[in-house]
DNA sequence: CAGCAAATCTAACATTTATTATGATTTCCG
DNA sequence: CGGAAATCATAATAAATGTTAGATTTGCTG
C-alpha cells in the first residue's frame, strides 16, 4: 500500500464512469476534496467488515470487490464489484459501519474523500447531495440484479450475464466499447461473484468459448460476439443506470 | 384497491420499525405528508417495473415484495420484502424509474408520500435528508445479505436464515419478539425469495419442523427454538441496522 | 355443508452443480 | 533461466436441487 499527498495530481478532469452522473460544475466542487490518493497491489484488504469509516473511496483505476464471509464454503462471496469512476463505499458516509470487506482485485488506485469536509460541502448543496444519494442507489439496483442473477439463472446464463455486466461497466469507465478488455479476475473470483465453484466456472467458460461468445485468458476478456453473449446471458443494461453522456458519440 | 383521503387517520404516532431511525421531531415533519392512504388485497401489483414514480410508499400494515421477472423459470424472483414501518420504494425519489414490480403479499395498507412536497421538506432539512438516505442504504445492506444468502447457503440454512430475518423484521415492526407471527407467504413465495423451487421449500420446511426449529402453517410462523433457528441459518442481525430504540425494554 | 380452487405434500426420477483428485499450464520470483 | 506456487483443465463421482405428476389438505364460496 502506498499513500500520496498529491497536489500536483490533477483531479480537475472528471473521470469517465458512474461519477459522470455529476455535472461538470458539481465535479468541480467534489474534486478539491480528493487530494489524497492511495495505491494497492492485487488481493489487498483495504477496509474490513465492522470498521467505522470516516472517509470513502473513489476508484480511479483497477478493480475492487466488496466481499463477505461465505455461508458454508471456505471461500468468500462477492456482493459487489466496483469499477473506475465509481465510489466504492460512499454508503459508509450515512451508514458509518461497514458490513463487508473492501478488497483490491488488481493494481488499484483510489482517491480518498474524508466525510467531514464532504458533510460541509453537501450541507450547502442539496442538489449535489441528491446526486450522491442517487449514486448509492444505483449500487442498490445492481445488488438487486445480483440477487436475481445468482438466485434464478443457470450457470451458463449466469456467467454470461456477469461478463456482460463487466463489459458494460468497463465500457462506461473507458467511455467506449472495446473488443478486448483488461480482466484481472481469476476463475475463483468469478466463482465468488456468481456463487458457483471454480471448477464449474471453468467448465462454463469453456462453453462460452465454444459458443463463440467470448474468451477469458491471459488477463484479458475478448468479446467475440457481444450480441450473442447478451442473448445467452439475457442481459439488459437498464439496471446499471449508466449516465447518458457516457455513451454519446 | 381502495383510496382514502384521510385527515382523521392520525399519523402523529410514529409507527414502529425501520422508520424509527427518525427522531420524534423528524417524524413530526414527515407525518403531515402522509395524508393519503391506500389499501390492497393480497397479490396486487401496486407499481410496475419501468414506471416513473412521482411518489413513494410507507408500508403501514401487511407485507410487500419487490419482484423482478426470473432468469429462466416461469416464476418471479423477489429481490426484497418490506415490512410495516419501512419505506417501500423511497429509492424512486432520487432514481425516478422503477426497476422492479411492487406487489402486495397480504392485506396491505400504505401511506403515500408525494415527491414534490418531500423535496421541499428535505431541501430545508439536511439532517432529515441524510436519515432518509440512510434508510435506503439499509435496504441496500439487506440486498447484499440476500446476494450472499442465495449465492452461498444451502437450502436448509438458506430458508432458516430467511425465516430468521422475517422474524427479526417483524419483531422490529411489532416492537417486541413473539413466538407466533402472522405469516402470509405461501411456499411459492418463500421459493421466489430464496431462489429455490416450491417443492424443495416444502421439503426444507419439513426438516426445520423436525429439527424443532419452527413451523409454518395456517398463515402463522411458530418459532419453537429461536436460538436453534438462528444457528441453523447462521443468522446475525447486524446487517439489518435495526434502530436501538426498537428493542429497548 | 357441498363443491371447487388453491395450496401443500410426497415420491420417483432427471439434471445441475459440487466435490475430490490429478495433471497440465502459467505466473511469479530469485 | 529454473523451480515453486498459483491457476486452470478435466474426469469421475457424489450430493443437492429441479421436474413432473398425482394425492391430500385447506380454505373459500355458494
Amino acid at each position: 500500500m502506498t499513500t500520496e499527498q498529491l497536489n500536483y495530481n490533477d483531479m480537475s478532469v472528471k473521470p469517465s464512469g458512474m461519477v459522470d452522473h455529476l455535472s461538470d460544475a458539481q465535479w468541480a466542487k467534489v474534486a478539491p476534496l480528493l487530494t489524497q490518493h492511495m495505491h494497492f497491489p492485487p488481493s489487498e484488504v483495504i477496509s474490513r467488515r465492522g470498521d467505522f469509516l470516516d472517509h470513502s473511496l473513489l476508484l480511479l483505476d483497477g478493480l475492487i470487490a466488496r466481499s463477505v464471509p461465505s455461508g458454508q464454503r471456505a471461500r468468500n462471496t462477492f456482493v459487489a464489484l466496483q469499477f473506475p469512476g465509481e465510489f466504492v463505499d460512499l454508503h459508509a458516509f450515512p451508514l458509518k459501519r461497514l458490513d463487508h470487506d473492501v478488497v483490491s482485485l488488481a493494481d488499484t488506485r483510489v482517491a480518498i474523500v474524508a466525510h467531514e469536509p464532504l458533510r460541509e460541502l453537501l450541507n450547502g448543496d442539496v442538489e449535489l447531495a441528491r446526486k450522491l444519494w442517487l449514486m448509492t442507489l444505483v449500487d442498490a439496483s445492481i445488488h438487486r440484479h445480483w440477487v436475481m442473477r445468482n438466485s434464478a439463472m443457470r450457470a451458463l446464463a449466469r456467467v454470461a450475464n456477469f461478463l456482460s455486466e463487466f463489459d458494460a461497466r468497463m465500457s462506461a469507465a473507458f467511455g467506449m466499447e472495446r473488443q478486448s478488455l483488461p480482466f484481472s479476475l481469476r476463475q475463483t473470483d468469478i466463482a465468488d461473484a456468481t456463487g458457483l465453484t471454480s471448477v464449474h466456472v471453468s467448465r462454463t467458460l469453456r462453453e462460452l468459448r465454444e459458443h463463440g461468445c467470448c474468451t477469458v485468458a491471459g488477463g484479458k476478456l475478448l468479446i467475440h460476439d457481444r450480441e450473442g453473449l447478451h442473448k445467452v446471458g439475457m442481459f439488459e443494461a437498464a439496471y446499471l443506470y449508466v449516465p447518458q453522456s457516457e455513451m454519446a458519440p
